[in-house]
DNA sequence: ATGAATGCAAAGCGTTTGCATCTGG
DNA sequence: CCAGATGCAAACGCTTTGCATTCAT
């Protein structure tokens, strides 16, 4: 997770948004103000979020947006393949939003203080492609979570 | 998945069910008809079960039984490492036995017919640990699920 | 007898949906 | 114009909880 410049961080947004737009005018739906700002901010925020975080911030742009515009945004980004549900099973959602640059990411859960690390490891992905392919498939998307605790006994993340 | 007799089967539950019996009373919890039946039944059918389907079969044993029953047995299965959450993103929570001669399995979901197959690959979790180490963290769990398409055309997976 | 477990029904919670209204192309 | 999008509230499905009753120890 290197540094990110103002701009560069604009630009991605930019060019993210307009991937999605033109997917969006390829299957006929439509660019609306809610649909706008969801987007935007989503892909700005750029880190998995649950429905609820989302609406918040979106509202502070719209605020009289719904959170089913929300959920219904949320559904498409994820149909479109903008975004990939997670499930930490704290009972809600979140959304990580996929930009084209950044191969997905898996994540490490501590389970002291429930903190969620990002990694992507180059070995673990050839692996998991090799015992995917000698089951004759194909992956198109994979979920991986670690569950762990941190060998420092002092440890920030030791809270509970 | 190799094969199992019926009689390995059974000195599986068995031991499965001592060791939990025996949490069970260090913890001052008690035994009753309901708990023992689902118990069983979890660790005799031996699969990621939701708490629906495990209701069902239980109920073939004692029809009284209330679901709530069953949804307080699996928290007490997973608190007591028994048993592990696992969600599939259909909307239901499935458990996982955990039986100790076996290490913890992945799984593999086809995304054509939702069919869920399961493996365990060395290599795999020796990085998967090589990673978390060099984190500075130690893996309790993990949870990974690959979503991917049969190689196969022709396969009886392409069902949808 | 006494704290734990059960069954039932009700409540909770995140998410989805029906419908009248609005809006973008 | 008119299909698609929105907002609201109601519905949904899975899971949890409150409470009176039953049971294991």
């Amino acid at each position: 997770m290197g540094e990110m410049s103002e701009e560069e961080r604009e630009e991605r947004v930019e060019e993210a948004l307009q991937a999605f737009y033109e997917r969006l005018q390829e299957a006929g739906l439509k660019s609306t103000k809610q649909r706008d700002v969801i987007v935007e901010r989503f892909f700005w925020l750029d880190k998995h979020i649950s429905a609820d975080e989302l609406l918040e911030d979106v509202r502070q742009h719209q605020p009289r947006i719904g959170y089913a515009t929300v959920y219904r945004t949320l559904k498409l980004l994820v149909e479109q393949d903008f975004a990939v549900p997670k499930d930490f099973g704290d009972g809600q959602t979140r959304y990580d939003p996929i930009h084209n640059q950044d191969p997905q990411h898996d994540h490490l859960i501590c389970i002291d203080c429930r903190k969620i690390m990002e990694f992507n490891d180059q070995q673990l992905n050839d692996r998991i492609q090799a015992i995917v392919a000698d089951l004759s498939y194909t992956v198109r998307r994979k979920k991986i979570e670690l569950y762990a605790e941190c060998d420092d006994e002092s440890c920030p993340h030791k809270a509970s």
